[in-house]
RNA sequence: UGGGGCGUCGUCAAAUGGCAAGACACAGGGUUUUGGUCCCUGCAUUUGGAGGUUCGAAUCCUCCCGCCCCAGCCA
């Protein structure tokens, strides 16, 4: 079982008490993206519940386009959906699209006209705002409130074919223009708009409103529990109004608060913004939280299923920690990356005593928590790259690593102890020099001799160059909206979420590997292959660092 | 100031009238050929506040305070 037993959520509770009551036999869920843009990591939480639930409970659930508005969607975001609920290892019972439905959900509305609960009203945008009045104030009837059944029909019909402009008309519910619920007062159920949709075409020159369509989509899809977010409970009067009326399958509607990260931005408008303005790259960028973004980042689906599963579902606005996203992927890629050493920031290290046309290969771990990945050998050399931040010329008591005289453990190869440095006129450190100690192969310490530091290392004739890119938090602030009085979110993005570096050394057998390899490079990070990839120059992300106690303790000196 | 929701640790989040779970974060210690992992310890006498009911209240009642959502022909 990989995801986490947890306590029920209100949400379970509920579907607990509806399999026990006997109110329904299976349980049909939902999740109905508009395919209007990428789905982000907030996405996964309505994903992971509501796949999640279905398959608890042995029910189903539904993929669903809610394409009620062909101004803003297009099928490029259907195709990109449906991989990203597939990449997070979810399967739908059946692919569905509101647009299926334009025909059934005309019928209704006619029927609707038919019951005197339903007409065209010839108001202005601006005069129906005006006519809706505010939150303290009632509304006032509009006067195409009471026509007839008759001129209903033939105008909605007409609508339909394209005879009135947009905004000239619109049908709406007549419920209650007094209502202290917003919703209730007249809502719109059709407005007028001479496009083209990415599925119906040109045949429709009306398209329902979500209120309208969304819950007449549930109920033809029998869905028993259609969850959705805090800001639709607010819909929840309007969206029974019409299965009552109408008197069809009652879905529940039940909303639940959506996922907000530190750190990050969750708003498809936001995220847009960054994308259009190329402040990121693209929506698969990697410091995105689009689940595009988070694949190409490295995450493992397992891991955002795990993290789903922590941060539990309720009713209460939160921001989660984006350190709990973080714990998340590194328990899993812990568990699962293979190790490989690679070094970022080379710098050479002449062993002075080993002979110079010799390679030894040493067994090396391939993932010390998974016993079944088993040992791979490792070529040794006389030049080898270390990491220039591995030697400090007079370090500090706890620096555990390379200084001169000092011997340090080359990870599965040997104890070596550092003899000089060599430098260049500007005094920049060129090479280190050391030497081994032959008693010591595999880096184990005969009799009891204490070295603490082991160094990751590659062979300089085994390895080669690569492009590594290090990705950190993409905001400095914690809630990046929370921003003065003009200023821009924007304002709070952090300079160094991107930091590119070349020349890092990787071990050549690293060449085979495919983009979308995750690894460890020890002592480093976690990291993956980019598809910029080629032949020629590989690239790699660092999907998260290491927890790293020595950078901690070094930050907390200097305060 | 209409209506609908929500307040439990720094952050999420359980507890459904009977001893305030757990996770993350944080702090300290141990093991370690990754300063990783792992292990141990600590971290809410108190649940937004004030009253009340009760042997007993985070939970029930009353009043108050704070935050979120609704005035798209968006979803």
């Amino acid at each position: 079982m990989e995801e986490t037993k947890r306590s029920r959520d209100f949400i379970r509770e509920i579907i607990d008490s509806d399999l026990a009551s006997g109110k329904h036999k299976e349980i049909v869920t939902r999740f109905p993206p508009e395919p209007n843009g990428y789905l982000h990591i907030g996405h996964a939480k309505s994903i992971c519940t509501n796949f999640g639930i279905a398959k608890e409970f042995n029910g189903k659930c539904n993929l669903r386009f809610d394409d009620t508005n062909p101004v803003k969607e297009e099928t490029e975001f259907v195709e990109a959906i449906k991989e990203d609920v597939e990449w997070l290892g979810f399967k739908w019972n059946s692919l569905r699209f509101a647009s299926d439905y334009f025909d059934r959900m005309y019928s209704f509305a006619e029927q609707l006209i038919n019951m005197g609960f339903a007409y065209v009203c010839d108001l202005s945008p601006e005069d129906t705002r005006t006519y809706r009045g505010s939150l303290t104030k009632h509304g006032k009837n509009s006067p195409y409130r009471n026509r007839s059944v008759e001129e209903n029909l033939d105008l909605l019909r007409r609508m339909k074919n394209g005879e009135f402009p947009e905004g000239s008309r619109t049908l709406r519910a007549k419920i209650d223009m007094a209502s202290p619920t917003m919703s209730l007062r007249d809502p719109a159920m059709y407005r007028i708009l001479h496009r083209s949709h990415h599925r119906t075409g040109d045949k429709w020159c009306i398209y329902p409103m979500y209120d309208f369509a969304h819950c007449l989509e549930d109920s033809i899809e029998e869905i028993t529990h259609s969850l959705c977010t805090l800001e639709f409970e607010v819909n929840r009067p309007l969206y029974n109004w019409y299965l009552e009326i109408l008197n069809i399958f009652r879905s529940r509607q039940i909303e639940f608060a959506r996922l907000n990260l530190s750190y990050t931005v969750m708003s498809k408008r936001l995220l847009r913004k960054l994308v259009e303005e190329s402040l990121v790259n693209g929506w698969d960028d990697p410091r995105m939280p689009t689940l595009s973004g988070l694949r190409r980042r490295g995450v493992p689906p397992v891991a955002i299923r795990n993290f789903c599963s922590t941060i539990g579902l309720a009713k209460r606005n939160s921001i989660v920690d984006i350190a709990l996203l973080e714990h998340c992927i590194r328990e899993e890629l812990n568990k699962t990356a293979p190790r490989v050493m690679s070094v970022l920031n080379p710098v050479k290290l002449v062993i002075e005593n080993y002979p110079e046309d010799k390679t030894e290969y040493f067994d090396y771990v391939v993932n010390p928590e998974d016993e079944s990945a088993g040992t791979r050998p490792t070529p040794f050399t006389r030049e080898l790259y270390i990491e220039k931040d591995d030697f400090m010329e007079d370090p500090p008591k706890k620096f555990f690593r390379m200084g001169p005289g000092r011997e340090v453990r080359l990870r599965y190869a040997y104890l070596v102890t550092c003899t000089g440095v060599i430098k260049d006129e500007e005094g920049n450190i060129t090479e280190i020099r050391c030497t081994y100690d032959p008693e010591t192969t595999g880096g184990n310490a005969p009799g009891g001799r204490r070295v603490k530091g082991t160094l990751h290392w590659v062979s300089a004739a085994h390895s080669s160059p690569v492009e590594v890119r290090l990705y950190d938090r993409l905001f400095n602030k914690e809630n990046p909206m929370d921003t003065e009085e003009g200023v821009d979110f924007t304002s709070s993005l952090n300079p160094d979420s991107l930091c590119t570096i070349a020349n890092c050394m990787v071990e050549n057998h690293m060449k085979d590997k495919e983009p979308g390899f995750i690894c460890q490079f020890e002592r480093k990070g976690y990291f993956c292959i980019d598809p910029d990839s080629s032949s020629e120059k590989m690239v790699f992300n660092r999907t998260i660092t290491l927890r790293d106690s020595w950078a901690k303790m070094k930050a907390k000196k200097k305060q």
